[in-house]
DNA sequence: CTTGCATATACGGGAAAACATATATATGAT
DNA sequence: ATCATATATATGTTTTCCCGTATATGCAAG
């Protein structure tokens, strides 16, 4: 897999792309609605932003029924892959309010997990 | 020295702001003169995106006579600066043409370097 | 095959970012 | 004080990006 600094980095540089990257880190793996419900925006935005990250090879997507899983392209060359996690690790304050959110909703789909 | 990861990418998505960071992570230092020979970028363009680079907290700079040296910002979180030189040693392709301009300036001030 | 839910795309408007050009400031030399 | 070089800023324009709204597609259930 090759991506240029410059398009990973733009892939980064927008709030609703970066918080829904280390969002993903963290749970391995979220659908639309999860990460519409943990951001609070709408779901057109959401979709248009994970296309863009599909498109430019830092997600990849799975379909199971109606729900379309995304996760991080597992082949992203090894720096971009460390970056994301690094991020994602040193910066949970960053996407706080967006965790609480997703765990306290009610109703995800396939799996059920116990938080809060 | 506090900055949001959004900040901080936002920074990197430019493709003069971000060969001038790689560039400097490389060299330690570099001067306005430098980078403009260096990217073939106008003067007043680097020094709009140099200027941009230092309120963001990505850069300090430090006059000597005529010129402004520009450098990491040292007081950046450690995974800024983790994700600064992940990037520059895993991407040196990314600015090769770059880094070969810069060593085959002449006249570069105060320090000389034979290369090429 | 129709209905309902999840997700994706198309389109047009608006804001932000980047640019080129011109000009200003700072330093050093004459 | 004048000039030359290095760097910074101001201004108006163009381009890029993001968004809301509307609509389309895909899948599952009845």
């Amino acid at each position: 897999m090759q991506i240029t600094p410059l398009e990973f980095y733009k892939s980064l540089a927008d709030d609703t792309r970066l918080k829904s990257l280390l969002l993903i880190q963290r749970e391995q793996e979220l659908c639309v609605c999860e990460l519409t419900e943990s951001l609070k925006v709408s779901q057109p935005k959401i979709s248009r932003h994970l296309a863009q990250l599909r498109e430019s090879g830092l997600l990849v997507d799975r379909r199971q029924g109606q729900w379309v899983y995304y996760r991080i392209n597992p082949e992203l060359p090894q720096w971009a892959l460390d970056v994301l996690a690094t991020t994602a690790e040193e910066n949970s304050d960053f996407v706080s309010e967006e965790s609480q959110n997703l765990c306290c909703m009610g109703n995800r789909p396939e799996r059920r997990f116990n938080c809060c």
